[in-house]
DNA sequence: GACAAAGCGGAACAGCGCTCCGTATCTTAA
DNA sequence: TTAAGATACGGAGCGCTGTTCCGCTTTGTC
């Protein structure tokens, strides 16, 4: 009955009651802090929120981008599963991609700041860049195949560097003068093919 | 013939010999620097470049915003003359402004981190934001309204926003899989109408 | 209850931006 | 030429941040 009874695997204990507790403090504390001071917000508000020292953030949550992933995995996730939904739902793939696209950028827009700390190259937000690619690209370049198999775009253009692009757009505070949304229109609007046959 | 003998103005005298000198040797290390390790580098390290203390440094340029203007203006100010010069030469309105925006294009990415730091709201880049935009967006406007007079645009996109737009999708490293200029382009394409007359 | 193992806290170190003021240098007027 | 005063300089020092490291505490097990 012990963790160790089954064979051909290393004994491993099974993880301390605290800290599992401390996991799930330190994930509602930094969720909490980021809504309030961004991603960007010092570890040690964090750990001082949480009632945690320094040490127990970093043994949970190695690199800050595995505590922002840990926050929003959630909400990637539905987002992901949202893309093969939207392509069975909405009128169209190109609709779909459209679609899509909105419930990224709205995502992005309403997390302060992580759209900035995803293309950021230091501050340790490498790795969130790549989970957020790793889950979602695939998802894009199927509506981007869809779409370009109903003759609603020209082909050539990479999932990769779509999402990164509107990544891109969504970054910067919110001056109303600035809409994430209409440019992400607009690129996708770029994507359909110069003559509708 | 003192700098004192026009009336009606304070007396001010002019700058010394040496503040001239060390100005000018900040701007070259700084522009050294910056090729090196990017626009974000650490000011002691332009600092001891140049030979100089931190004090004069920020005597000088008392935001960071002000060396990286002071070191670009140039090249900012020939992007904006080449505004009016591609619309007199290209073959149309349109193909002056996707060249224009090529122009802009190039010289972000070659600026290491300059994109990135464009639109980071932290760090003292506030006004560089601010300078870059101020020069350009009128130039932007321009080709947009010549554009738009020529049917070959759609109206109701704001200069302000395509220059921020352009700018954002130029963040990033130099992946090879992502190439700023082909969604430039095709940002560019999303603003032709619908159904060409 | 005792003993490892697992986990915790926070002092300590390093890097950075920025300020401040005693000192050095330049300019001018006599 | 020189002395006074304005101007500019240097860099120590402060505060804030990320990250590590190790002695101590808590937990689970026998």
């Amino acid at each position: 009955m012990t963790p160790a009874s089954q064979p051909g695997k290393v004994p491993a204990r099974a993880r301390r009651a605290d800290a599992l507790r401390n996991q799930q403090t330190l994930l509602t504390a930094a969720a909490e802090v980021f809504v309030a001071s961004g991603v960007d917000a010092p570890i040690r508000e964090i750990a001082a929120r949480a009632g945690v020292g320094m040490g127990t953030i970093y043994r949970h949550f190695p690199t800050r981008a595995d505590l922002v992933v840990a926050v929003y995995r959630h909400q990637v996730e539905a987002c992901a599963e949202a893309g093969p939904a939207l392509l069975a739902d909405a009128g169209s793939p190109f609709a779909a991609l459209r679609q899509w696209a909105d419930l990224f950028v709205d995502f992005l827009v309403t997390k302060h700041g992580l759209a900035n700390a995803m293309r950021s190259d230091s501050g340790g937000f490498e790795a969130l860049h790549t989970y957020f690619l790793d889950r979602l690209v695939p998802v894009c370049a199927r509506l981007l195949d869809a779409a370009v198999d109903a003759g609603e775009i020209s082909p050539g253009t990479h999932a990769y560097e779509l999402m990164r692009g509107i990544g891109n757009l969504c970054a910067g505070g919110d001056d109303p003068r600035y809409e994430p949304r209409r440019l992400v229109g607009l690129l996708l609007q770029g994507l359909r093919p110069s003559r509708p046959s």
